[in-house]
DNA sequence: GAATTTCTGTACCGACCGCTATATAAATGC
DNA sequence: GCATTTATATAGCGGTCGGTACAGAAATTC
């Protein structure tokens, strides 16, 4: 699996950079949606054209779900704050409001990559993105198991829930500070349910 | 306004009945999102061919908006919780109960077509349906106005967004029941925020 | 050098998209 | 009866979709 080094392969090399036009492809999909670009778009957003797209990734999905994978790498920040010996409420809403801050954030793409691409029409793309927003959700109800067992499937539905909302909101213009004010209201159940600094 | 009566018209008389297209179109929108239903299949679906579905409708965007509209109505029942004698906490929280076990009846469609619809790519069909998810949401606002102004926005806000990722998690297959929790655990940030049986 | 392998650009495929030109059918007004 | 008006069915419009056949270019191995 790591053979992403400069290994001498025979024949002409690629004339672009695989990550960079990652990164392009990244761009575009989440600001329009997997359905709402095509693949002539991408290839030029790419630099290339669209032979050496399906030469390099197999198809749209596949760069799709190469694209997820890179989203859920650099969206891995949010997911850290999930430690073992942090306060479950409070990673929690620190979660909420991180989530919040991120999906308003304009310098980049609006709402989740994930959350937004597991809501499509195409079947390909949504089984990717549902896949990973389960295995999201999963890393989730592993950490609020530690302290509260019980708890941790309906915590980490309520969890996925919001933020789905939350972007949802966010694509649809919530401003930051009003989507950053439900988060914080969201974050009153968890105190509710699993009461403050257990 | 009132012009559906009967009327005697001069030119040949529609072959169809106008409601009960509608009606099939509604089924094909709310299942598979405006983008993932074409005209030909709507056509079909009504019983008719896509000249008629023009000359009858306008396009796919009016259809969309007309079918809209019809579901506003048949989802009326919802918004009538929020009666102006009502507890405003209380029924919040029935709306989202309500709303939960709405979304999850898989004898219909899943989710909300509204809340789904503001989501898409096409951009006359995210017009109309955000534009009547505004005004559900200002519903809302204005019913928890009436006993706590102060909140009524952040309260408004968090419905939506609670519903958004209700109707999101719903297509995505989360059976009634967990649903059906998730709403609820969203209830006790409604009773922090307004308090019980204020 | 030649043969092989791999990538790249051009140009295009069939399928589907929303939509409509055209001609005909079926009603009314006179 | 006849003209007018409206709705229908057939057939097809230009455009975009995801994906590719093909030939040439650029690297390797021998």
């Amino acid at each position: 699996m790591l053979d992403t080094e400069k290994i001498k392969r025979r024949g002409r090399p690629r004339g672009f950079d695989r990550d960079e036009a990652l990164e392009k492809a990244q761009t575009l999909f989440h600001a329009h949606g997997y359905e709402g670009v095509g693949v002539a778009a991408l290839a030029e957003a790419m630099g290339i054209n669209p032979p050496s797209l399906y030469a390099a990734f197999g198809s749209k999905a596949a760069l799709y779900d190469e694209v997820l994978a890179r989203y859920g790498q650099s969206a891995l920040p949010v997911m850290g704050l999930l430690t073992p010996d942090a306060d479950t409420a409070e990673a929690l809403k620190a979660l909420l409001r991180e989530a919040a801050r991120l999906y308003a954030d304009d310098s980049q793409a609006i709402g989740c990559m994930v959350l937004e691409g597991a809501r499509g029409t195409d079947a390909d793309a949504t089984r990717c993105a549902q896949s990973r927003k389960a295995a999201a959700r999963q890393q989730i109800a592993d950490f609020v198991a530690l302290r509260h067992p019980d708890k941790a499937d309906l915590v980490a539905d309520y969890m996925v829930m919001l933020m789905s909302g939350l972007s949802a909101d966010a694509r649809a213009g919530t401003p930051p500070d009003r989507l950053g004010a439900v988060a914080d209201m969201g974050g009153l159940a968890i105190e509710a349910m699993l009461g403050g600094r257990t």
